[in-house]
DNA sequence: GTGGTCTAGACCACA
DNA sequence: GTGGTCTAGACCACG
């Protein structure tokens, strides 16, 4: 899923740190180019994945690491 | 209320009819110059009021007159 | 709604009592963790409901039970 | 006043400056030690005078000066 | 890509 | 010093 592994790739490469927050689900769909629909899917796979965390009416935050 | 009368307004002048949909909301807040809240505040109003009927994922429309 | 239906139990099993007032919403909203606004729309949802009745500049109030 | 007369005070020294933003009335409330309807008593006689706009929802500001 | 609920916090109306 | 309305903008649920 491209918005998912771009967003999780600059995790990786620490371009997104935790803590920091992304930018709004709307405007990643523009700046990527993608449906809202589309970013939210990728929001939820992240989710899922403990790549983010979001909080409802806040934003979505890149995830503190685990104990990987 | 100010967006709900003004809505109100055009239903009852003609302008706008039964089955139209209103523009999104968030298109309402700024064409109104007030929040997205307060439009949310006013389609509520208007629902109860049987002017309009909005269908989540879908759109908001002027309401068929009931027994009038 | 989990605050309005919070208050609403404590009414039921008489942790409050008619006539008694709950704190201020502003309060409740830090009590809960919840913003102001959600405290609003439960206080409103309670009214509506009949449960609770608020005063303008004087508190929110447990309804007197109308014909139970 | 004592509010009014200190944030006027404060405009005219240049310590707030056109377009800036006063705290929220009732943080100055509490660090003037006064009640919050002081203060908006406050803001009312500074908005009759000119010296700030009051905006719904978003805050209060010093007033640009206007033909002085 | 819409309507729906939420956070956070401002000023306003009232007694 | 309370309840009431508003700004600004986030994520969520649904088609």
């Amino acid at each position: 899923m491209a918005v998912a592994d771009h967003i999780s790739a600059a995790v990786d490469t620490g371009k997104l740190r935790p803590g920091s927050r992304l930018p709004p689900e709307r405007e990643l769909a523009e700046s990527y180019g993608v449906s809202y629909m589309t970013v939210r899917r990728a929001m939820k796979e992240l989710r899922e994945r403990g790549v983010v965390v979001s909080v409802h009416g806040k934003g979505t935050f890149i995830a503190e690491p685990s104990g990987d």
